[in-house]
DNA sequence: CTTGACCCTGTACCACGGTACGGGCTGTAC
DNA sequence: GTACAGCCCGTACCGTGGTACAGGGTCAAG
């Protein structure tokens, strides 16, 4: 098996060198063998695990959940019941925050219907849904 | 009017005193008068824009794009066109976020519906979709 | 045997939105 | 008059995910 210096293994897997030592040092990538000179010796093992945090990255995955997932991965006493639950808090995460997003874009749509013509910002009702006292709510549409 | 001080206008308006400084270092409060001691003195308008830039943040503006905003607030030239247009655009940011979450909340969910059972990790379809050589799919749906 | 590309370490820096702290002055109530 | 809360300033720090740099050592080609 080839060994690959930290440069052809960030190139291979489409990342920069720094990522990778910063990785390590975070823990998600585990220290490799050094030559005599110091210099990092990976296999191609390191290439399929930087691949995997770049695939769960896209997933929405955090590198401290990713290198919770790193670890199932890898430990034979996990299940796939672990991994389930893993991935549906992540799911549950994800959709609380997609309920917020839509909130925040109901309430901004509401206040940009409401405000029409093309007068002085004084008055604008998005302005003065700003200015109230009260949280900004959104005018029309089902609660 | 009845002068402020910063430890009252942070009460009054549910924010930190440290926050009222740091707004005032961004631009976003203006720099109050002082006393003699140096003591910062603040009136009811310092109060109605910490509460602005509550509300604004509630809607996902960020602390630049209030800066903007107070502006046009007090800007006798600005139109409500100029508000609408910031406001559309950060309408669009939202939705565009919003489309981000709903794919990767689609992605993980097709994977724990191809999860199931309760053996060993190894072989799960999510850390298998995680490990190949292709960015992760939806499995099933409408593209 | 020199040149240039690569690697090593440690540290500082970016955005974002604050929060905390140290050391010192002030304002007020008792 | 003294205690204590509150204010002042500057600066450092938090999490998140890296990126950049300085000052050196190493490796391979020519």
């Amino acid at each position: 098996m080839k060994a690959l210096t930290v440069g052809q293994v960030a190139k291979r897997a489409g990342v920069g060198v720094e990522t990778i030592r910063f990785y390590e040092r975070q823990g998600l990538l585990a220290e490799p063998q050094r030559r005599a000179s110091g210099y990092r010796q990976y296999d191609e093992e390191a290439i399929a695990v930087l691949r995997f945090i770049r695939r769960a990255k896209e997933l929405g995955f955090t590198l401290i959940e990713i290198k919770g997932l790193l670890a199932l991965r890898l430990d034979g006493e996990a299940t796939r019941s672990d991994v389930r639950t893993q991935a549906a808090a992540k799911v549950g995460g994800i959709e609380a925050r997609i309920r917020d997003l839509q909130r925040m874009r109901d309430a901004l749509s509401g206040l940009i219907a409401a405000c029409h013509g093309d007068g002085a910002a004084t008055g604008c009702p998005i302005l003065e849904a700003l200015n109230g006292e009260h949280p900004v709510e959104v005018p029309t549409g089902p609660n």
